[in-house]
DNA sequence: GTCTATATCCAGATAGAC
DNA sequence: GTCTATCTGGATATAGAC
């Protein structure tokens, strides 16, 4: 008896965090059904047959994948949610934040890919576009309330309401996520500071 | 006889312009791999078979979708270039109109949506690679040109580069194309005018 | 747990009748 | 020009040896 149970147990464990890194990659930058399950298990360094053990099809990982991005990303804007700052500052903050994360983690770019992908296609798997639909929406939302305490509070313009506000916001950083995620050769994107003078009041710009 | 030769003609043409969008209604919202040619087959309303007369295979009908969106954008933005405009006016308009586009052409959708695609994946063909890799900086390039004419005018804020605005610029709506591609329910939009008091100076927002 | 070999299926593409 | 029937290749998934 070479191997007790909580040594396989482990083994288990380090393999599929090894495929869902490798179906990360090949997935954020070709899309599920582009990438073949012989692509992952080659990145992966293990034989095509082993991806079965371990997973039960090629959309089983795909959704594993989704959720974990979905769940990670509103974990974050959570975060910020409880953070004890006046809400101007956490916009601030969440734009360089952003930004900076876009510009330097590549697995964040996978993470922005995969979610655009999943996101553009109604041919992902019934489970996918679930998840997709009942957890997307949140970061809006929070963003949303956040705008509108500092519209309250004055800090935040008041020519647009919270909810349009919320969509500028995301829309315009997950563009950059975009553009920034299809050249090779990234270029510096734009700094925060002009895209958070969209939402602050002109007395708040310099501080 | 029954056809002539002018007769025949026509209805290739025809034929080849109702594949052409079923095509597009199938790859903006399914991509290239997960529409089956069949699947433009029966959108079209004709049999799979047929689709071989008028295209040598699925690569080469998305090609020429992908270089038919290419030189719209394109020609759009020479278009507006070539307005006789001064150069916030210019941003002004392109904005408004992008947005307005965005919300109400179900067409125009469809194509950000076949760019989205391609562009976030490596997997496409080839020859479609090329083609936006040789095209897609253009309207990059041309925003950057207004916006530094209108610094140099005083109209454009000067806190950032052309190219930085210029990006800025394409990202915003970029996201805002995709966000409403992926909305069944569509949400309206931002209005305009909050995006483009980012890129104006203080004094010309009013306006 | 891991591999190789193989069965199965399905989509792309072709052939040939009308 | 259009259709139906068919071939072919390649990818998913399984079986079985180690």
């Amino acid at each position: 008896m070479a191997r007790n149970k909580q040594q396989n147990q482990q083994i288990r464990e380090e393999r599929k965090e090894q495929i869902l890194q490798a179906a990360l990659h090949q997935f954020s930058t070709k899309g599920l059904f582009a990438t073949r399950i012989s692509d992952i298990a080659e990145t992966a360094g293990i034989a095509q047959g082993l991806m079965y053990h371990y997973y039960k099809s090629k959309e089983e990982i795909y959704v594993e994948l989704i959720a974990d991005a979905l769940d990670k990303m509103n974990s974050a804007v959570f975060w910020l949610k409880d953070l004890p700052l006046p809400p101007h500052e956490k916009i601030r903050m969440a734009i360089e934040q952003m930004i900076n994360t876009i510009e330097s983690s590549e697995k964040f770019n996978q993470t922005c890919r995969l979610i655009a992908h999943a996101s553009n296609s109604t041919a992902i798997p019934e489970k996918a576009r679930q998840l997709i639909e009942s957890k997307r929406d949140i970061p809006y939302q929070e963003i949303a309330n956040i705008m509108a305490q500092g519209q309250e509070e004055g800090t935040i313009i008041k020519t647009a309401d919270p909810h349009e506000l919320a969509i500028l916001f995301w829309t315009s950083l997950n563009g950059m996520a975009i553009y920034r995620a299809t050249r090779t050769e990234p270029e510096r994107l734009p700094r925060a500071q002009i895209l958070i003078n969209m939402f602050l009041e002109e007395n708040d710009h310099g501080k």
